[in-house]
DNA sequence: GAGAGCCTGGAGAGCGCTCTCCGACCGCTG
DNA sequence: CAGCGGTCGGAGAGCGCTCTCCAGGCTCTC
């Protein structure tokens, strides 16, 4: 079934060789290979035939050239402006397992169309420039960003450059850009109506960083959900979406309200953090201590004892935000849309 | 300082308008835009200017159309090609941290070089294939091949295909390829010594998968350590690299050597189970067991109590990894080399 | 002071592809 | 049988860039 002609070494057989072999002009091969006009059927079949003798491969430069699309799309992960030095080398988000998620959302979107995406860390301002002018030079028609911190500079800047791009979560500020995001309140809802119909009654929370909109977002919809049960207070730790942010907020709250007997912690990696926090002050989880998590990460299951947790649809929204961008790309004038998606609760052992 | 010349919006600005605003022809632009040949200063100041004023941005696909380089790379992280389906989505692999630092080292060298890589996923026989198709379409001038199993048939076909490409681990069969490796014997005597001098008598090892070379090396190295400490008999288990596989390769080693008080376990994720197993049964860690893992992923730190373990120095790895490719795309006719690391042990509380 | 040789800038030929335009040929109708 | 619209293949002009070749002017040497 392997096809394997002889000249296979650097492959500089073009259109043009393809042509004489099959008898026919360069534009018939072109129409061909495109899908472009009605071609005779039995013509057709000579070309693809001729395609196939000569191991033909289409020069992708040349295509772009006259096209003027490359066929590629950056994965942009960004992080703020201006950051402190703590991490010598990029990349280091992936020890998140979240973005394995989001990364695998859009490529299994993308692969089965011939996509594949082209990976850009964005850490800095200077690197901001450099990314922007990456873009520009057309190595690809557009980007998907995954911010790791509010303020980030580059949808702004993206939108500027009229680089068609999709974001993943709301951006802190209001720009014309398309996003997906998921419904954080509706999500931590759930949280609270899990913790309450568990018999929980002194409930307390961990929320992300409150200048990101899904920190924001989780930390009032947990507090209107538990208002609307009859929990007018309803203490609170702000950590930094880290394990470590999330042990030293469980802590806190531990000393303040030793009573506690539930708490939502605002992503899986700090819920792991909590979790080791409360093993350490003696509390069983989750007789002692109901514990809820968000994201539904890898972290979220290698938890003892598994977490429960709230779910993003990340793959499905990974994928809608490739879809979107590709739409963009596709039709350049369209205003920005957005796509919110349901969350779902997934009930393990921690609560 | 920022540049934002009126007709930013598209980039149709050409070589040649850049000449004709500075007065110039096409090709001396070109000339100083590629540092070829000496151009008068002065007039290098002229046309550097003209860049700037007319907003610029080389054309990339021109460009490699003519060089027959794209300036980019991909990424290719690939699987076996008999597995089953156990990912609905690519990316899985993005939930070891290890995969986090060195695509982090991978970008911290390419990047100032303006190299974003092209991330491909390869899990399968057919994607093999599609990946193959899309590197020889020109869409990237080499491979960085990252391989999660043994038997991967990958690197054999980027050889077949004339690809230049590097490996992240030496290959489970002999072709040549270029790689990087760690030295896993060294790493394991490392670990050996260190179990021995803090005078642990009765111990055990969890190995990795015996089909990859990773797993082989790490073992026989550990167990030919502990001979020449006159241990002839080192009980073992296999577990398959992952958090669970180690946790139950831990339960079988304490089923059938109860009275075991150390154990070299052959990666960090495993020796994360392995903890787990151990609390499980009760014995403290170090008092009672000492654990040292393998990788000094950030599951190391993460545990309680963190990881004693052997350090490779994954972001030097990934970064010679990628500065090989580039010697190689540079140097056609290469022969394959291979670059040893050497490991480090990093003390921390579990040994 | 003149010839040789070097240095610098310009002209122009492609790289491989797409796509518009055009012409040939078909079947159909009046 | 002539005329007409429709279908389908071919010719050719670029897309924007690099790079070889060449010409002109300079310095240097004898």
């Amino acid at each position: 079934m392997r096809q394997d002609p002889s000249p296979s070494s650097g492959s500089s057989i073009t259109l043009e060789d393809v042509a004489r072999a099959a008898g026919v002009s360069r534009s018939t091969v072109s129409r061909v290979i495109n899908g472009i006009r009605n071609v005779d059927p039995a013509i057709q079949e000579t070309v693809r035939r001729a395609i196939a003798t000569t191991g033909y491969v289409p020069n992708h430069a040349a295509r772009s050239l006259v096209t003027r699309r490359t066929g590629a799309i950056a994965l942009v992960v960004s992080g703020a402006g201006g950051e402190g030095a703590d991490a010598p080398f990029p990349g280091q988000v992936f020890a998140d397992p979240f973005f394995g998620r989001v990364v695998g959302g859009i490529v299994g979107f993308l692969r089965p169309r011939g996509i594949h995406p082209i990976l850009m860390f964005a850490e800095s301002a200077e690197i901001h420039a450099q990314v922007l002018t990456h873009l520009r030079h057309g190595n690809a028609d557009g980007a998907l960003l995954v911010s790791t911190h509010a303020a980030d500079p580059l949808p702004r800047l993206l939108v500027e450059a009229r680089v068609p791009a999709v974001l993943f979560a709301r951006p802190a500020e209001p720009i014309p850009i398309s996003y997906v995001d998921v419904d954080h309140r509706a999500g931590a809802k759930l949280a609270a109506d899990h913790l309450v119909s568990r018999g929980r009654h002194r409930v307390a929370t961990i929320s992300g960083p409150l200048d990101v909109p899904a920190g924001q977002s989780r930390l009032t919809g947990f507090l209107d959900a538990m208002a609307a049960h009859g929990h007018a207070y309803v203490p609170h730790a702000e950590g930094g979406f880290t394990h470590h942010s999330g042990e030293a907020a469980m802590e806190r709250l531990l000393d303040e309200h030793p009573g506690l007997d539930g708490v939502f912690v605002a992503n899986d990696l700090m819920a792991q953090g909590a979790l080791v926090a409360l093993r350490h002050h003696g509390r069983r989880v989750p007789e002692d201590v109901a514990v809820v998590g968000f994201d539904d990460s890898s972290a979220a299951t290698a938890c003892r004892p598994p977490l429960t947790t709230v779910r993003h649809p990340v793959e499905d929204m990974a994928g809608e935000m490739a879809r979107m961008l590709l739409t963009h790309i596709e039709q350049p004038g369209r205003p920005a849309t957005s796509k919110i998606f349901d969350p779902v609760l997934v009930v393990r052992d921690s609560a």
